[in-house]
RNA sequence: GGCCCCAUCGUCUAGGCAGGCCUAGGACACCGGGUUUUCAACCCGGCAACAGGGGUUCGAAUCCCCUUGGGGCUACCA
């Protein structure tokens, strides 16, 4: 690629990251670390009802976190900027006027219920709606009038007649006949630009290049070229519209999986009351009806309460809640672009500076695919592996604050001790699970029922125990070596597995039938505590 | 309903644009076995796909058409 590749993500700041948007940013990214280019952060804040005051912030702690960084936007001046639509109205407005001007744009006074009127008369037809433009377009005096009359003003776009096509590097030439299009919106009553008109002006003028998005994006290209020729942008951008994600659940993976599998979940347990449940998500009475009717979607600590609640586990979709289970960015990075993506090699596990130098925009999937949780969990165990242990620390003590875990009190020599003796493990959450048990005081043990029946009320369980005690009692060094040779030679005494030994104790110490190795367990829990929790233990299912 | 996109193992995909090198390759999952102090990890082996139908051609997973299926868009949202 000869030229300066220039590539932007552009998310609305309506929430968290999610997945579909971490993907495009991602290949935007990758197409320009590859090829030396530029990558701008842009934020299209132009509906104001949809914007959330602290999405911008979530959405550059995610794309920070993936290792994801920009050139210009938000927090990194440039020449381009502001980076802010909603700071940018004048540049808007001053192109609005020029297609004004020209008479390829022209005033409208319909309501939203009036077009919605005339949408539903077209179905009822089996057409698709167009807008149909009047035979004399509106004067400024009409605009005046409409005003004083309480109508709301927008400006439409007067669609040129003929064919379109786009020439998309992923999907081809694709056509379209722009008397289907219709003429559409590009400044809204409220005097914002539309996505389509923002987008085009703002990508023209930051001298995008390259445009990689989402297939839904595929309809609204037609209407950007036509908008850029009209407004004398010259050369058009490439545009490369990538296959969509789809969720284990169907379709397009979506933040509004989260809120359905909860209303599900709250369908299907008509035992509980639902006020407790709205006081359990800090919701009043109208927003939670409005939920359950599947319209108004509460907050995501709403959600994530009454979840936690119910006990229902919420499937992840935004880049927070894989940080949340325990993911690591270089695993969810190298799955993501696999997603729609290949380097045509065998290899498919690869380090960020990896995947850069083999991205290859050409190479871009056009079939949907599914996000698969399970090779997730593959990529990230491999990653874990593979990390340089000081990065994968870093990640550990982060994951760690952000769940609130009590291992986050251990210092860096412990917790890369815990590593170590984890190794295997999937997630971090892995790593918490195997090790809080060191954490927690002797006597909150939570004892695993099927553990006890299991192990210690079988096979002597019990008296095992009481010998393992004795034995660790008597020990002069308490050494994970001198802890193995002692168990196994207790093992040969009785001519039994180390299993009949350790797990008994591993119960005792843990509550359950699952920890880092023994040896290593009982080592650092130290002897005084791992004798305390023995007696507890026998104490209490003798 | 209208417009648009897509179609290889359960899943992600290689191969397709330059048709024979494909008895269709890899990865994940799954199944079986091994290792083992638990879980996980690890090692070995196995199962498993060109959606269907027409063409074109000496020859089609590869090119064309139709059907079916999946997906997207259809807003004064992006």
């Amino acid at each position: 690629m000869p030229e300066n590749v220039v590539t932007r993500f552009a998310p609305s700041p309506t929430g968290y990251l999610h997945i579909g948007g971490a993907r495009t940013a991602l290949f935007n990214w990758l197409l320009a670390r590859k090829t030396g280019g530029k990558f701008i952060l842009r934020i299209e804040d132009t509906d104001l009802k949809r914007n959330t005051p602290t999405a911008t912030q979530q959405v550059i702690n995610d794309l920070r976190w993936l290792g994801i960084n920009w050139d210009e936007g938000p927090e990194i001046d440039g020449p381009n900027g502001p980076y802010f639509q909603s700071r940018r109205r004048e540049i808007y407005d001053k192109y609005a006027k020029q297609l004004l001007d020209q008479g390829r744009a022209y005033y409208c006074f319909e309501t939203s219920q009036e077009l919605e009127k005339l949408r539903k008369q077209a179905e009822a037809q089996k057409k698709g709606f167009v807008y149909q433009r009047p035979a004399v377009l509106p004067t400024e005096a009409d605009v005046e009038k409409a005003k004083s009359e309480g109508k709301p003003v927008t400006v439409r776009f007067a669609m040129p007649d003929g064919t379109i096509v786009v020439n998309d590097l992923v999907r081809g030439a694709v056509s379209f006949n722009t008397a289907e299009l219709g003429d559409f919106i590009i400044i809204k009553s409220d005097g914002f630009p539309t996505y389509n008109f923002a987008c085009v002006v703002d990508d023209a003028l930051m001298g995008v290049t390259h445009v990689i998005r989402g297939q839904e994006h595929l309809m609204n290209t037609p209407c950007q070229q036509a908008l850029w020729q009209a407004l004398g942008f010259g050369e058009l951008p490439k545009y490369a519209h990538m296959s969509v994600t789809i969720s284990e659940s169907g379709g397009k993976l979506s933040k509004r999986e989260r809120p359905q599998v909860l209303r599900k979940a709250i369908e299907a347990r008509p035992d509980i009351y639902l006020e407790k449940l709205a006081d359990v998500g800090k919701i009043n009475k109208e927003q939670f009806k409005g939920f359950l009717a599947g319209e108004n979607v509460p907050d995501v600590p709403a959600v994530e309460a009454m979840a936690k609640y119910l006990g229902v586990e919420l499937p992840e979709i935004n880049v927070i809640d894989f940080f949340k289970s325990g993911y690591i960015p270089e695993a969810m990075v190298n799955f993501i672009a696999l997603l729609g993506w290949s380097t045509g090699e065998k290899k498919e596990i690869m380090p960020l500076d990896e995947l850069i130098a083999s991205f290859d925009i050409t190479r871009l999937t056009k079939s949907n695919s599914l996000f698969d949780r399970g090779k997730l969990i593959a990529f990230n165990t491999e990653h874990i592996r593979m990390l340089p242990r000081e990065k994968l620390l870093a990640h550990l003590k982060a994951y760690l604050k952000a769940v609130g875990s009590p291992v986050a009190q251990a210092d860096d020599q412990l917790l890369l001790r815990l590593i170590k003796i984890c190794e295997g493990a999937r997630t971090l959450a892995d790593i918490e699970h195997k090790c809080r048990f060191l954490f927690v005081a002797d006597d909150h043990i939570e004892y695993d029922p099927k553990a006890i029946q299991k192990v210690l009320m079988k096979d002597n369980g019990l008296a095992m125990l009481k010998k393992v005690r004795d034995n660790l009692a008597a020990m002069q060094e308490f050494t994970e070596q001198e802890i193995e040779d002692m168990l196994r030679s207790l093992a040969n005494q009785h001519n039994v597995g180390l299993g009949k030994v350790a797990q008994p104790l591993r119960v005792a110490i843990t509550g359950s039938t699952v920890s880092p190795p023994i040896f290593d367990s009982v080592q650092l829990l130290g002897r005084e505590q791992t004798l305390k929790r023995i007696d507890n233990t026998v104490r209490k299912f003798s």
